[in-house]
DNA sequence: TTAATTATATATCGATAGGTATAAAACTCG
DNA sequence: CGAGTTTTATACCTATCGATATATAATTAA
């Protein structure tokens, strides 16, 4: 931003001064994710970790920070990638559909191979000795919530639900079962198993 | 058992030989049981258990054998403690019944100040560094699931639900919404809400 | 009372945890 | 080139992990 305005000669950052950075940090924070996706936040050992993004200690420290800001870092990737379907899901026009999105797009997450079975906000840390990472998955799972919980508010506003719905309610019933569809993938659940799960889920969705 | 066969003059058993244990197994098995559960298989050390159990190390290995035999011995105590009113609510008389027992009590759990929040066999070891534990509590949720598939069949087999019912598509719905209760319980969810989500899951049980 | 047995308490084990000090390597700038 | 800067690699730090050796205390059996 600053060297646009004062050299006004290029229009690309200078070049960095020491030596450069051998790896692609988003890459290494894919194959981080990967590691805490699998074995939780306390599972998952500086040595597990070096070893996946094929860094070593100090790199790894002085791009990230720590292990806990590393995590915060992969659980900013996490929701720009891997569960971005569900701010896209949130688009759709009508209620329904917004929620036939949200199932589905768990249920397909559950058979991708490239990436483990679960949701990194529910297995990285439910439970867990480091209190401040309990409470930082818990905040961005219930974050999910809201922004489904206004989009539903939203659709009630729009006469897309019925005059009796309550959307909080709804959404908290929504995100149980995505939460739950998270668990029983990771105990092995396919991809058939939970779009059934969703298709009866949503059977119990307001008709007006 | 065999001391009253031979030994015909007192019924009860023989005075055990050496120093007596000056704790309660039960009791220290319950205190572990609150730990396990509030930070997880690997959240807690060797240290929270043994200070929480009021024993020290040497007469936990001794009592209980290592982290991971106590940590069975745990969860065999919590399937007949804190959740026994899953086998109870199959004994209800009809399958809808029992569903809204199963939801019912899952609702009740994450309201009791002497327990904590969520499920031990969700967040006990979703995701775990050790195999072993991740499997074993694995095996647990899906026996859970199993039982509730039997008592389906049984219940289609007893004209209780439709003909076009499949049980265990219904089983695999209501554990995965029993899931997603302890994960939103497990992130601060009161009892009323999740009834709430228990009245409305319960609006996708088929009818006849 | 003595021997045998079992539990308790303390102190400690090797391994690994997360995290860093240090110096060589690879780059830009002048 | 050489000075300054940043990354990399190795080696190492302290704290804690799960687990035990050792010795003492408390009980029963003889």
């Amino acid at each position: 931003m600053i060297y646009l305005l004062i050299g006004m000669k290029s229009k690309t950052a200078p070049a960095p001064r020491g030596r450069p950075r051998a790896f692609d940090p988003d890459a290494a924070l894919d194959r981080a994710m990967h590691v805490f996706w699998d074995k939780g936040y306390e599972g998952a050992s500086l040595s597990d970790l070096t070893r996946a993004m094929r860094i070593n200690r100090p790199s790894l420290y002085a791009a990230f920070g720590n292990k806990e800001q590393l995590f915060g870092k992969v659980l900013d990737r996490y929701m720009d990638g891997p569960i971005a379907f569900f701010g896209k899901a949130l688009a759709a026009p009508k209620a329904r559909g917004v929620i036939e999105e949200i199932f589905l797009g768990t249920a397909r997450m559950s058979d991708d191979p490239t990436i483990p079975a679960g949701c990194l906000l529910v297995q990285g840390a439910l439970a867990c000795g480091e209190a401040s990472v309990r409470k930082e998955v818990a905040a961005r799972r219930a974050a999910a919530e809201v922004a489904l919980y206004r989009r539903l508010q939203r659709a009630k506003r729009e006469g897309d639900l019925p005059k009796n719905a309550d959307p909080a309610e709804l959404a908290h019933y929504v995100m149980t079962v995505v939460r739950g569809m998270a668990v029983q993938s990771a105990g092995g659940a396919s991809r058939d198993q939970l779009r059934r799960v969703g298709q009866i889920a949503l059977r119990a969705w307001p008709t007006r």
